[in-house]
DNA sequence: ACCTCCATTTTTGTCAACAATATTGGATTC
DNA sequence: GAATCCAATATTGTTGACAAAAATGGAGGT
């Protein structure tokens, strides 16, 4: 078998193939704008260019690489205007994630959010503040709200389709400083509105969770056009 | 050049294919459930089994088509749980949508809108209130809105993502007699509160819009459900 | 008669070669 | 010296062949 096999066993080719990428393309080892060529990356991942092929189609439904006919794909470029969009699509979906979420969700699934709350708080404690964002998947609040909506549709909108999208995003425009500890608050709150089971309330809190993030990357974004102004 | 070939010009094969694939499915000639072999695709259309296998990808990235590993695409199953949940997907994306082209869209987009809505009055009083929704594309309402809301990944995901797979429930539950001319008023209704530029408002009535369209059709399951339990 | 197991067949997954298209670099001309 | 065109190169698109996996159908056993 070539060096830079995927060895192992279970999941299928080319979804491990679209697992390393993916995670290659969200920790930046490949750049944004960068080309993907489908040789080279054959040659790297020790198979051929059909799968991936496959792969890279399914990137593209991901949003996380871009693919012009006959001039192949290239990763996402991070365009300010389109992280803005993204934020837009998220408090659309997850605002409906967390209602549904506020009626559909066990008490056992309500129970183990509530816990996991907890820990981020004695993480924040840890860390004084920084980086609560480096959470994901099955860690990650949001994620959690989205599994327990009972929508499977919504769900998977929200935890794949452009999952991948957003933490690259959130590693760019990393967190701020204080921010960490108001989103806590702000995660707190819709809990509360989720475990009273209040539909209603969870979503225009999650709603106004994400347009308040929205906004302090759009302020933050005017502050940097500034100084380079200068 | 093979008998079903695919002739004409510019767009690339596989976006020929795509949307000959996805024409098929929606008109129904290709029924819900279908096994999707390769071979015998790429033998209809005149092809191989590469493109063939690109289209599907795509086809699956729209929700169109599932894949499992191993055992091929078979054309989605119209479970009535699944459409519920697509309307509930819809109800917050398309919620969205409405209110951003009330802030968003040009004056003369907003005419081009009124415009449309009176070729639709006019349509319903010829037919008398049968039918109204067979408008697609670009004569849709609800198209119309998301075009003009100014944010590209919105729009894509109503108008591409999830646009093929709502005409295919449409025809499959279709519209009941009296809705027609309801949903027209309620379309009205949306269209006076964009006109005023009112965001907000535009989001509620058009939430509550898809929302009517979802509860209608849970009704009509109901019904369905107890007739056959007879 | 029904179920189980195995061989056969069909179908998907992978690959390498070929064709068509885009990109690159250099030579030529103004 | 700069721009333009053309040839050479590299890259994507497509194809048919082969490998691996799943579905099928029949024989044998209970």
């Amino acid at each position: 078998m070539p060096p830079g096999d995927l060895s192992s066993s279970s999941p299928t080719r080319p979804d491990q193939l679209l697992e390393r990428l993916q995670q290659a393309i969200v920790e930046g080892e490949l750049a944004p704008g960068q080309k993907l060529r489908e040789a080279e990356l054959a040659m790297t991942y020790g198979t051929s260019r059909g799968p991936i092929r496959d792969a890279l189609r399914r990137l593209e439904a991901q949003r996380l690489v871009t693919t012009t006919p006959n001039a192949g794909a290239r990763v996402v470029a991070l365009s300010e205007q389109q992280l803005l969009e993204l934020y837009q699509v998220r408090e659309a979906l997850e605002g409906m994630t967390c209602r549904l979420a506020a009626v559909n969700m066990s008490q056992a699934q309500i129970d183990r959010l509530g816990a996991l709350l907890e820990t981020h708080e004695k993480e924040i404690e840890r860390r004084a503040g920084r980086e609560y964002f480096r959470q994901h998947g099955d860690l990650d609040f949001h994620y959690q709200i989205a599994v327990g909506c009972g929508n499977q549709l919504l769900a998977t909108a929200v935890c794949s389709d452009h999952y991948q999208l957003m933490r690259l995003y959130r590693r760019k425009f990393s967190a701020h400083r204080g921010r960490p500890r108001r989103a806590l608050t702000e995660h707190q709150r819709i809990f509360a509105a989720v475990e009273e089971r209040d539909g209603e309330l969870a979503e225009i809190l999650m709603r106004r969770h994400i347009s308040a993030a929205r906004r302090n990357i759009e302020r933050s974004i005017e502050r940097r056009a500034k100084d380079e102004a200068k």
